[in-house]
DNA sequence: ATAATATACTTCGTAAACGAAATATACGCA
DNA sequence: TGCGTATATTTCGTTTACGAAGTATATTAT
């Protein structure tokens, strides 16, 4: 009858990682000015010159009403675009703004270089052991849910 | 130099599951009108009957101002307290409000049971990697916040 | 004893995050 | 064609989260 300690410890633990997982996203990011959510939408965009509001919330796991205030700020930064499309009036394209993709080069490139450096530090099977853990994880969560 | 996608992959994959968590603890909570970082207060306060603002920082990892936001909202719904110390004024010590102890203890142990029920849907075996995963990872980030 | 510092907490401004409701457009079907 | 439903996005109200600045009290050093 134990598992309540160690589920709680779980619980207490992932709450500890969660923080820390924040604040290194937050930091990988310092100089550019930008958030941990912003930055991640820049991210995406580093793939896809063209993305729907939808697509976003999907490929981070937020709502779409998260999103558009993300994006909200993002435009007042004049680092992306809104763009109504013309075959689907309801959908709007975000993309990088013309004037800001020379600095996303530069940007991209070195969180890139940032991540690594710091995920590089554990071994590969010490990172296939994370990757492992998380996926009981998130199986354990998502059968919950039902 | 494929530490790149496994870092990217892990990092989307937390995230995932941060999503997740959060839910899950949404839905532990549901039924008592309380929100997560709330019944996370509430939790530590049915071990500890007062509790300083700092202390409850330092357990959950947040700030003291977004405690200090926590506890008012609690407060509003009358179920805690708080109460300035006379040894040294400038602490002040949360508690449950005396009319909210018999059903704090109602929520408490139901909510210790669905945690519980969530998570023994895993192994002991499966718990522990869980568990060790989570450390590698936590000192991955720790030693990079330097 | 008093000035400088440190500690505990609150307040404020900003960014997230969510669901619910609102708006606009698209689609299916009678 | 036109009505009901579905989809895409935005807006709104609430809670969370943070750091910086502010207030009050305590401690230390001189």
């Amino acid at each position: 009858m134990k598992t309540l300690n160690e589920s709680v410890e779980v619980a207490r633990l992932f709450q500890e990682v969660m923080h820390l997982f924040k604040h290194s996203m937050n930091k990988l990011l310092e100089e550019t000015g930008m958030s941990a959510p912003q930055g991640m939408v820049m991210n995406l965009l580093s793939k896809e010159k063209k993305m729907k509001i939808t697509e976003f919330s999907h490929q981070l796991c937020l709502s779409n009403s998260t999103v558009s205030g993300i994006i909200d700020r993002l435009e007042k930064q004049e680092m992306v675009t809104r763009e109504r499309s013309m075959d689907d009036k309801r959908v709007v394209y975000v993309s990088i703004s013309p004037g800001f993709k020379d600095m996303h080069e530069t940007f991209h490139k070195q969180f890139e270089k940032n991540i690594q450096n710091t995920m590089s530090k554990g071994s590969a099977d010490e990172l296939h052991k994370i990757f492992e853990g998380l996926s009981s994880l998130k199986k354990l969560l998502s059968d919950q849910q039902k």
